[in-house]
DNA sequence: CCAGCACTCTACAACGTTGTACCCCAGTGG
DNA sequence: CCACTGGGGTACAACGTTGTAGAGTGCTGG
């Protein structure tokens, strides 16, 4: 069925290296020679197996990416950074969803469907420092996400802390001193919430503002919905607060749904501060000041770095912990200035 | 460096093939030999090499799976749907992005890298009837969208006409006579955007309502932008309406934030209603009304026509046109009952 | 007691490609 | 005239797996 070098070598009348040494642009090969594979090779329609160069190979021109699910916007963005990253190398990328599951982030790191691949940008979510050892694994990998640090891989993140901490002291130089945070995790030490939730008290603390246990919602899940529902509950509560930091854009928009729906406005009665500059920040009302982490950045340096690791393996030496510069989008929902 | 077969075989004390047949489940090996090699396959930490094992079924357990861009909501959870359905196939996906535009689409389809996948889960874009000979390709193909019909291939797409028509309808059943619509494009003669205004159009003849040229917002793209900018220029039209029907979601949660910055009450005033049901049409504010299309059954229905078609072939008779069934998602930003 | 069978296992070839070794030839310098 | 060089090409093995054919067992039934 398929048309293989045997078939162009025969038609051209060469041994099948020749052709070969024609498609992999092998320099001593007389014009004539060449046209006639040349020709051979469009007269069949001839495509080179993949299959077969990597097996022979060693490399196989794809990579895995692992995020937790596509649905939510932030991994759908990073995806996308990802494969258009991927691209640019010429490098195809294979798409996998763990749910943000435990069991099912280890299960894939042993899972023999990465031979296929000839590394993994691995977004954890569900792992956590107890399963640092699974990282150990004998593939290239580059580790994203903030559930474990330091351990045995290359690791590309942004600087949660010092951005939550920027975000919150936005919001204190624009006059507000009441600040409730959606989507904090009880009882986390390590992942985005409890980071982002240290680089807001560090910035309290900076300014001399007390931490009120009262004004922090916390949720399991970062779907627009928890941020709702963690709004609805703030509110029940009676506490006064004159902002609202959430712990990632979709948190935020939730959130701000509710408090609108309330009857407070944005930003004059509450200001509003989300996380990951999700294209959709743009496009609210009123449109939402958030933390743009720095993601394409990630995206392309969690490419890059793996491309490295796989030319050059373990060579490349100790493992690295690239992170990301951030910066503030102002938008609509939180303004510098305070508001009237 | 990696542990083969052959590794295995010599340390277990038995052939190659012995191995490979404990692996595959071949039923007459006897327990001792058994519990030999999977000791050994423990020891070693064997893992199958599945480039291998591709080059000689010429199976790959992988599928390709073009859209536009994962940026776009509707296309992330349609990846989102079709990776779920293919891991429950037990394939992995390869995603790639075209960017809907003609020229990649078209070497999407010739490029080499898709001898890495069984089949490819096409979403065209760019594409036109023009280019339907294109699609005869000698892999197994579904094609996503409705960029082309008629074409020599498996089909799974939604009830555009039908659909957009009960959209319409709906609006209609519930008092309302002036309806805009976001998102048409100037010319267009196949398309998601030209099937939806039909369906429009179809539901406003039906019911004796003049269709009003005056009500035709023209965008290019469907992002949240040419919504917000098309509803704009409706307003700046001066033009009077009761209602918009924004051709996909995005587009109507665009447009919607427009309307409420104007001053205009959603549904009071003017009902919106989109197309597509994106997770976030029921946490926008108002949440939004919407036409469920099926996406999910699509991408169902995609993955089990990708593997017949892989595993039958040509056999399995003459391209299919599979369609989805659809409903009305109600929520806030349009009832069944008029509005006060 | 032996043909016949089922079971258990092995050797070998193949999937389609590329790396290695080699051969042949023409031209060059001594 | 002969080694030597290098261009142009070939044959063969190998990547790690599985399909095919077949070789040994031991057991069964006649």
């Amino acid at each position: 069925m398929a048309v293989t070098l045997h078939d162009v070598a025969r038609v051209a009348g060469v041994s099948i290296k020749t052709v070969s040494n024609v498609i992999n642009a092998y320099p001593h090969i007389r014009p004539a020679t060449r046209e006639r594979v040349e020709a051979a090779i469009a007269e069949l329609g001839y495509v080179p197996n993949l299959t077969a160069r990597s097996l022979k190979s060693g490399r196989t021109g794809a990579i895995a990416l692992a995020v937790p699910e596509l649905g939510l916007s932030y991994f759908a963005e990073l995806a996308a950074a990802v494969i258009e990253a991927a691209e640019a190398a010429g490098l195809v990328v294979l798409v996998e969803q763990t749910g943000g599951d435990r069991d099912r982030e280890l299960e894939l790191l042993r899972s023999p469907r990465l031979k296929m691949t000839d590394g993994l940008i691995f977004s954890a979510l569900g792992m956590s420092e107890a399963d640092v050892a699974s990282l150990r694994v004998d593939f290239p990998m580059v580790l994203l996400g903030e559930r474990i640090f330091g351990g045995p891989i290359d690791h590309v993140t942004m600087r949660n802390v010092e951005a939550a901490r920027a975000a919150t002291e936005y919001l204190i130089a624009s006059g507000r001193r009441r600040i409730a945070v959606v989507g904090a995790h009880e009882d986390e030490i390590v992942g985005s919430a409890a980071l982002r939730l240290q680089g807001h008290r560090e910035a309290l603390e900076a300014h001399g503002i007390p931490f009120d246990e009262s004004l922090i919602g916390y949720t399991t899940l970062w779907h627009r919905s928890n941020g709702a529902r963690s709004m609805t509950e703030l509110l029940d509560r009676g506490v006064a607060f004159d902002a609202v930091f959430g712990l990632n854009d979709t948190l935020a928009l939730g959130a701000m749904r509710v408090l609108q729906a309330s009857g407070r406005r944005v930003p004059e009665d509450v200001a509003v501060m989300g996380f990951d500059d999700l294209d959709e920040a743009g496009y609210s009302i009123p449109s939402l000041t958030t933390v743009d982490p720095g993601q394409k950045w990630i995206a392309k340096t969690a490419v890059a770095t793996l491309v490295e690791r796989i030319a050059s393996g373990a060579e490349l030496g100790p493992p690295r912990l690239l992170l990301a510069d951030f910066r503030i989008a102002e938008r609509e929902s939180a303004v510098a200035a305070p508001a009237a």
